[in-house]
RNA sequence: GCCUCAAUAGCUCAGACGGUUAGAGCGACGGACUGUUAAUCCGCAGGUCGUAGGUUCGAUUCCUACUUGAGGCGCCA
């Protein structure tokens, strides 16, 4: 008898009429009084389940397989045999099924078998990995994350580790989570009174990363071609769909390139993705279409497809002035786009992902490159419909003095991130970047409207249960 | 941080202008039937109506505060 996983069964791996073990959680039960029960696994390698027949020659037959409930964990045995009944290929003819776990009391049990609401999943966080829905979530956030390691390192990019702990507050992305390790109930103080950061662990002030870009920035300046990807934290207080204080970012940077390079590659590395999504996963995507958003595979189909729309920021507000439309925030050139304003341009006037260029400088970084308009910088952002900024882009300034003036403007020390100003110094060089946000883009490609559906266990402001 | 809404059975909800025994569907449990598959049919159990105060003869219902959750806005990925 052999092991296998139920995608490998339900994919013809294993031999027809060979001995087979499968492992996994009850799904479904359905008996029938000819004696023989149907026992639906699901291992959480696909979103299959495979069904086995359960006779009553079982020795447990009547103690235990009678008594199985959703999510009790076995390990079923038996022979792989073409399914004589409609709705699945294969299913196992058992000849053991060991029970290694019951489920305790399954009245009140948390995931039973019917439809539940995200929000009540999301309060029973550590078990609702066993429904449909977040098994599918958590499979496609697994190919979409591997499908960005795969576009990057074939196009020969190096992921680079980049810190999560920092010492540099201007990274210029919201608020920072402060790393002590200093008593907070009786502080070191120094001559002023003041708590005296130079008692605490790195002899400074520390926080958790906002965005590991200005760190990927150096080492892009030796390799050429470089990503992060990983953990971001971000303190702020925001309470919608699309903000988690923990999230995954995708944080690629070119060397001698311009922001057409890098919005090159941002849409290149989204369509692999998208296509990726829909060969591997072709049923997660089928459920979400049926349960979540009818749209879900046909908008992405589109998506591998079409190229995406490129605007700049002044003809994106020409557009929305023209359109008539009457808006909440105001809309005139040199203002950011509100949420309403991204969503009506990418909906409404374009109906696909939208990117978005040259926004005047006084809305965005310091460290985005200045256009010789002396007005804007060549910034980008890529909206997506219906969930908005899914990316956030730009050329970096490569120029010494136009850099450290606009650090001035901004009131930014320069002398805080000189070793990020060395790099201007010693052999500087055009290049580019951006940052997905991986919750968002799993959010787009699902339909499951929510961040916080998209990661196991999302921390929001107030919480962090599990 | 601001605004709005919600909290009644394990879950999703209905309900009472304040008045004896608070309802349904799903789930669970029991039974019937069936190579079934979101099975179907019948039955049974299950509730201090979020917490604390207040108004009232009487509050799950009205008022206040708090807690928790959700949505929108802002910040952004």
């Amino acid at each position: 008898m052999t092991v296998y996983s139920v995608k490998q069964l339900l994919a013809s791996v294993a031999p027809v009429e060979s001995e087979v073990t499968v492992k996994g959680w009850v799904r479904n039960r359905r008996d029938s009084k000819a004696g023989l029960s149907f026992v639906s696994i699901s291992d959480g390698s696909c979103f299959d389940t495979i069904q086995v027949i359960a006779e009553t020659n079982l020795t447990n037959y009547e103690s235990e397989i009678l008594s199985l409930t959703k999510d009790c964990a076995v390990i079923a045995t038996g022979k792989l045999v073409a399914s004589l009944g409609g709705g699945q290929k294969y299913e196992i003819q058992a000849s053991k099924i060991e029970v290694t776990g019951f489920v305790e009391s399954p009245d009140t049990y948390p995931v039973s078998p019917k439809r539940h609401t995200v929000e009540y999943l999301r309060e029973h966080a550590h078990l609702r990995i066993r429904t449909n829905l977040m098994s599918s979530v958590m499979r496609v956030r697994n190919t979409v994350s591997m499908a960005i390691h795969d576009y990057l390192q074939t196009n020969g990019f190096n992921w680079v580790h980049t810190p999560l702990i920092t010492a540099s507050d201007c990274e210029g992305a919201g608020e920072l989570f402060k790393v002590t390790t200093l008593d907070l109930a009786n502080p070191p103080r120094d001559e002023k009174g003041k708590v005296d950061f130079k008692q605490d662990f790195f002899g400074r002030e520390s926080y958790l990363t906002v965005s590991g870009q200005l760190n990927v920035e150096t080492y892009c300046m030796g390799l050429s071609k470089v990503y992060t990807f990983g953990p971001t934290f971000r303190a702020e207080n925001s309470n919608t769909t699309r903000h988690l204080a923990e999230f995954w970012m995708v944080e690629p940077e070119i060397a001698f390139a311009n922001l057409m390079d890098d919005a090159t590659l941002a849409q290149g590395m989204l369509k692999h993705v998208f296509k990726t999504v829909l060969n591997k996963n072709s049923d997660d995507m089928g459920f979400f279409a049926q349960f979540i958003d009818k749209n879900v595979v046909t908008r992405l189909e589109r998506m591998v497809n079409d190229d995406f729309e490129m605007i700049t920021y002044t003809d994106a507000m020409k557009r929305l002035e023209a359109s008539g439309k009457s808006f909440e925030n105001p809309l005139y050139w040199g203002v950011d786009m509100a949420s309403e304003h991204e969503r009506f341009l990418c909906e409404e006037l374009v109906g696909k992902p939208t990117i978005v260029t040259n926004y005047p400088k006084d809305i965005k970084a310091f460290y985005m490159r200045q256009n010789d308009d002396g007005k804007t910088v060549a910034a980008m952002d890529i909206l997506a419909p219906g969930v908005g900024e899914i990316i956030g882009g730009s050329q970096r300034e490569e120029r010494y003095d136009v850099l450290v003036a606009r650090m001035m403007e901004m009131g930014i020390e320069p002398e805080s991130l000189s070793w990020y100003l060395d790099l201007r110094r010693y052999g500087s060089a055009p290049h580019a970047g951006f940052g997905l946000g991986l919750e968002r883009a799993v959010s787009y490609i699902t339909g499951v409207q929510n961040v916080r559906d998209i990661i196991p266990f999302p921390r929001t402001p107030k919480s962090a249960t599990f």
